[in-house]
DNA sequence: ATCTCATATGAAATCGTTACCATGAAATAA
DNA sequence: TTATTTCATGGTAACGATTTCATATGAGAT
C-alpha cells in the first residue's frame, strides 16, 4: 500500500535497520550513505508510519487533555480555549501533539480518559480541572501514566504534579482592592463549588475580611453555575436584602458579565451603585463595558507551564514531581470605583 | 510489560486469534469461551493497545482538526470554540477522537498536517477555515486523505466536500434588515481578507445595495484583523467621513464588540447613534450592551455536521462527496434601531 | 604478516493486533 | 454408513517500525 522503510531500504540497496538509523539521524551511519539514503526516501515519497514506530518505542509523543464534565460549556467559556493555547504552544515547542477528550458526561470522560490512558494513544495527560473525589484522577493515579492537573490537587497534594495560581490570596488581594475602594459590604459570587478553585477563592475572602476584624456576612455569598440561568435570580436575591452589598467579586469574568447585565436589567447603573470583579482576565473582560477589572489568572501561562511540567517528567520520569503556582495580576480597568458615602 | 492479548490467551487456553475475536464480539466464538476470556481479560487487568490494532487494521479512529494560522487567537474566538465543540459532540457519539494541530505558523501548521496524515495517525481531517492558494488543501487533496472544510472552498467546490453557511445571502439579508430600519449609508466592517467567507459577505453586503438600485460608498467598506489593534482607527475613520454612516455590519461579533467599544470611546450613544450587527451570534453577543443583533452561522451545526459529513465518507469511501448549507438566522437584540430621521 | 579494534552495515527478533487459512469435531445430507 | 457442511477455534504471517547482536571491512599497532 504505502512506502515503507522496507521500499526504501530495497531501492537504496540497504538494510532496513539502516534506514531507520537515517530517520533518527544515528551518527553510526556514513554521510554517503545517508545522502543515499534520503535521496531515495525523498525520490518515492517515503513517510513514517508513526503507528509502527509507536509500538516499539512505546512513546507516542502526544499528549492528553481532559476537559471538565461541562466541557459543553466549557469550550464556551475562554478561559479554557486560553489554557489550551498554552498547552498548544508548548507542545508544539517540543513537537508533542494533542488528543482531545470529547466526551461530555463524567462516565464517557471517565472511559475517554481510559481507553486513552490504557490503549496507549497518549504518554501523559493534562487534567484542566480539579475536584474532590474524581475518579479519574483515581484512575491516573493507579495507572502509572505522569499526569499533571492545572488546579489544587484535593488530596495527596504534595505527590501531585500541578499548575494553580495562588487563589487564596488572590481572592484576598482583590477583596482587599474593593475593601480600600470604601466598601465593606461585598457579595462573592463563586461558580460550580464542586471544584477546588471555588473553595480556595472563598476562603481567600473571607480572609480578608479576618484581617480587618469584619465579618462577611452568609447571605452574601452566592454561587451559579455556568450552564444555568440563575445570574439574575441571584442578583435579584443580593438587591433586595435589607443591607445590599455594594461591590462584589465574581469568580469568573463570564459570569461577572451575566451579572452585569442583570444588575442593569434592575436599573443600576455600572460601575458607579456597584463595583464588580472578576477573574481570569479573558478577552470579554476587555470588551464588556464597563471594562471589568479583574484576576489576570495567566491562563495562557497556566497551560503552558503545565505541558512543560508534563513534557519534562515525561522526559525525566525520576525526576520527583514538581509543582507550580503562577501569579496572578489585579488588572484594573474601569468596573470598581471608590465607593461614594462611606458612613452609613 | 503490559497485559497483552498474548497472555490472556494462554491464561484463557486458547489462541491469541481467538481473544482478539472475543474483543470484537465475533458471532463466531462461543458464549461460553467468551465469558471465559472476557473474565480473564478482567482478573489479569487486560486493555487493548490502539497502536497495535491500528498497525494492522489502518484505522485510528481519529480525527485531525486544523485551525487557522491566526490559531494563535483563534482559540480566543468563541467562534471557533463552537466549532470545535460540534466536532467535538459529533465524534463522541461514534466513538471517534480528535488530534489537534499545535502550530502557529502557516509553514509549521502544513508540516503538522503532513506529518499526521502520512504518519496515518488520523482517518481524515476537518478544516476550520477557508482560503484561496492553501497549500494544506492541495496537499490533502494530493494525498488520497478524506477531509471537509468548514467554509466555501476558494475552488474546485464541487470535488471538495464542505458545510458552510450561504454567506452571501445572510450578508444580503442583514443589511437589508438594516436598511428596512431606515438605514443608507452603512459600512462594512469584515475581518482577515483572505479568507473565503470575508468576500462572500462582501459579496452579500454589495448585493443588497444593488437590489435596491443604490450603491455603498468604498470608503464604506473596511477591514480589520482580528489580531491587530486597528477598530479605533477604521471607526475614526468612518466617523470623519462626510457622509458617516449611520449603521455597520462587522463580520463577527468579536470585531462587533470592538467596533462598539471603539464607538463608544469616541461619544458615541449606542444604538441611538448607531446601528450595529454581528456574525456568529457567539456569547459575547448575548453579553454585550446593547446585546448584539447578529447572524447566527450556528458554529456548532457547522462542527457538527462537518464531522458527521466525514465520518460519513470514512464509512463510505466510494459514496460521492457531498456538501451541505447550514441556514443562518437573524437573531435580534438591542443593537440596531429605526433610523430617527429618514429624510435627510 | 598478524592481531586488534573501530566503524559501517546487515539480519532477525520484537512490539500487540488482526486476518487469512487450516483443522478437528459435530451436524446434516445422501 | 459415508460424504458434505457448518462451527468453533488454532496457527501464523503480516502491519511498519526499532533495536540488539553479529559481521565484514579496513586502519593502525606490533
Amino acid at each position: 500500500m504505502s512506502v515503507t522503510i522496507k521500499d526504501v531500504a530495497k531501492k537504496a540497496d540497504v538494510a532496513p535497520s539502516t534506514v531507520s538509523r537515517v530517520i533518527s539521524d544515528s551518527p553510526r551511519i556514513s554521510e554517503k550513505t545517508k545522502r543515499r539514503v534520503r535521496s531515495v526516501m525523498e525520490e518515492i515519497g517515503y513517510h513514517i508510519n508513526y503507528n509502527g514506530r509507536v509500538l516499539v518505542s512505546k512513546s507516542t509523543q502526544t499528549i492528553g487533555i481532559v476537559t471538565k464534565v461541562s466541557s459543553v460549556h466549557s469550550f464556551d467559556n475562554p478561559f479554557f480555549s486560553e489554557m489550551l493555547r498554552g498547552i498548544s504552544d508548548s507542545c508544539h515547542e517540543s513537537d508533542y501533539s494533542l488528543y482531545l477528550t470529547t466526551g461530555n458526561t463524567e462516565e464517557s470522560i471517565y472511559k475517554e480518559v481510559v481507553k486513552m490512558v490504557q490503549g496507549k494513544r497518549v504518554d501523559g495527560v493534562i487534567v484542566l480541572y480539579s475536584r474532590a473525589d474524581d475518579p479519574v484522577i483515581s484512575y491516573l493515579r493507579k495507572s502509572d501514566c505522569p499526569f499533571v492537573m492545572i488546579g489544587k490537587p484535593a488530596d495527596r497534594t504534595s505527590e501531585t504534579m500541578y499548575v494553580d495560581n495562588d487563589n487564596i490570596q488572590a481572592s484576598l488581594d482583590v477583596t482587599d482592592h474593593l475593601m480600600k475602594l470604601g466598601h465593606k459590604r461585598i457579595a462573592f459570587i463563586g461558580g460550580d463549588s464542586q471544584f477546588e478553585v471555588a473553595r480556595d477563592r472563598l476562603n481567600g475572602f473571607h480572609q480578608a475580611f479576618t484581617k480587618r476584624g469584619w465579618k462577611a456576612d452568609d447571605s452574601w455569598i452566592r454561587h451559579i453555575q455556568t450552564s444555568s440561568p440563575d445570574a439574575q435570580k441571584v442578583v435579584d436575591d443580593l438587591l433586595e436584602l435589607e443591607d445590599a452589598p455594594t461591590a462584589m467579586v465574581v469568580t469568573d469574568d463570564y459570569n461577572a458579565m451575566r451579572v452585569m447585565n442583570a444588575l442593569r436589567s434592575r436599573g443600576l447603573s455600572l460601575p458607579q451603585e456597584m463595583s464588580i470583579v472578576g477573574f481570569n482576565n479573558t478577552m470579554i473582560a476587555r470588551l464588556s463595558t464597563p471594562a471589568l477589572t479583574t484576576v489576570d489568572t495567566q491562563s495562557v501561562q497556566l497551560g503552558y507551564q503545565s505541558a512543560e511540567m508534563l513534557m519534562d517528567k515525561l522526559k525525566h520520569p525520576d525526576r520527583i514531581n514538581r509543582s507550580m503556582i503562577i501569579p496572578t495580576i489585579i488588572v484594573e480597568r474601569e468596573s470598581c470605583i471608590q465607593k461614594k458615602d462611606k458612613g452609613e
